[in-house]
DNA sequence: CTTTTAATTGAACGGTGTTCAATAAGATGG
DNA sequence: CCATCTTATTGAACACCGTTCAATTAAAAG
């Protein structure tokens, strides 16, 4: 692995030719347009390789690991952004929506890393500080301390992270038309006996529920749930507060 | 594919021979056992054979289909029961804290699947039709109908589901224990002057926040999470329904 | 016992992630 | 300008993987 950080090569002759100068930078942007393009499912180290026009072996000695590592590094480039241009000033339900909405619209851009962000904990890693520190910051103004503030965090990144890897959770690889025919035999089979309450909602709710599709969030919007979602959480929050919002100096000691 | 459901081999040897007289549920069940201890990410199709002393073509001969199906197949027999014994006399709330809460205590039992669950619509597929019927029910019941149904059963299932798959999420494969210092230092370096909120927090909440972890669900229990977004979507649904709840036949045409 | 059907194998194809010695390219300093 | 040293790059190799398929064995049917 290079022992620098350098966003250019160190090579002078960078442009002559091709296979000159190639960078960790360059590594994690060709990846992530690789994925952007053919999935997390289809993308493969050797492909990247390909693409860059370099030996597979030169891509581990710029990335210095493995791909796991390389899913990270792409992660945290991705979420880098999330928590810039939040005002500190806002009150803390404005700060939380803001966040969350922003962490979705970054996703939504580039929805075939969602596996990786929701499903693999290394994705996470350290990497957006910011972020916690936003969230952490708007529940402890909030009021939120101790283990409420743990559950209550938890309950924010789990269900409104969880819920966008869920959104933009990949279809069957490559033959999405054979599924996507097969799943409609089956929905239409579905009897109203046994069912009733599913039957009588197929018409209206068909692929625009999660279970019940065979596209997900990059064809059919899931604004509407994610919204509720998130307005759900913050009044509740704000309604289960453990003592008066915006008490800036926590220095009782009942808990 | 053998084109009959036998539970049982059609051999009449069964018990004879070792390699003779593999059944679909037999196959289903070593790769579940295979999934649970060794991961989703160690599981393979010819380790699966090996497990079984069989060739890894025997194993698609029974299986009728790949390891996506497989996947598929193993999903909908995990979360059959989880509808089972819900009781449709109770309150709509109970019974969707109920049913929920059966459906992570069942996932808590294989968390390996958990990525598959989450992460990949084909294993969801059909399966649990029993489930969403419920679901559906439920928020019938409580007098959701047309677009805010659709959105109350995705903020739901989205929420719930998707915490569940990131509560599970593997750590990175086998190497863990190296993956876990590296984390701690990262953690220790954590600079209070740019993330004091963060910083503050650490000492009671490290590795028992998302994000901030090195460990997953299996380990430390999130369930404090899990019930306190369980109960702020319930409260919040039946605040917000769109009339009162238990109306039982909706005939009214304002949407 | 022969025919037909089901179950099983083993080899093959075309991939994969990762490591590593050998080598080429560029920087350094005399 | 050249010799040295460092960095970058390659190509081959290793040990896997998922999946298909002709050939073969085992069991059932007649």
């Amino acid at each position: 692995m290079p022992e620098n950080d350098d966003p250019k090569p160190r090579s002078k002759l960078r442009g002559r030719a091709a296979a000159i100068g190639l960078t960790k930078a360059q590594v994690i942007a060709a990846a992530l347009a690789q994925i952007d393009e053919k999935g997390l499912q289809a993308f493969s180290m050797r492909e990247l390789a390909r693409s860059l026009d370099v030996s597979p072996g030169n891509i581990y000695f710029h990335l210095g690991g493995a791909k796991e590592d390389l899913f990270a590094e792409i992660s945290g480039a991705l979420t880098a952004s999330v928590s810039e241009n939040i005002d500190a000033g806002m009150p803390w339900q404005d700060r939380l929506r803001q966040v969350f909405l922003a962490y979705r619209d970054t996703v939504g851009t580039h929805p075939n890393l969602a596996p990786m962000l929701g499903a693999q904990m290394k994705s996470n890693g350290v990497a957006n500080l910011a972020w916690v520190e936003t969230v952490l910051g708007a529940l402890g103004d909030a009021g939120y301390h101790g283990q409420a503030l743990r559950d209550a965090f938890n309950a924010l990144i789990g269900g409104l992270g969880g819920f966008i890897t869920m959104e933009f959770a990949p279809a069957p690889s490559e033959k999405a038309r054979e599924w996507e025919e097969l799943f409609a035999a089956r929905v239409a089979a579905i009897d109203p006996e046994l069912y009733p309450r599913t039957h009588a909602v197929l018409p209206e709710l068909s692929n625009r529920i999660f279970v019940l599709r065979w596209q997900n969030g990059t064809n059919v919007s899931y604004a509407g749930g994610y919204e509720l979602l998130l307005n759900l959480l913050i009044d509740g929050l704000a309604a289960h507060a453990p003592r008066g919002p915006d008490t800036s100096s926590p220095t009782d000691t009942t808990n």
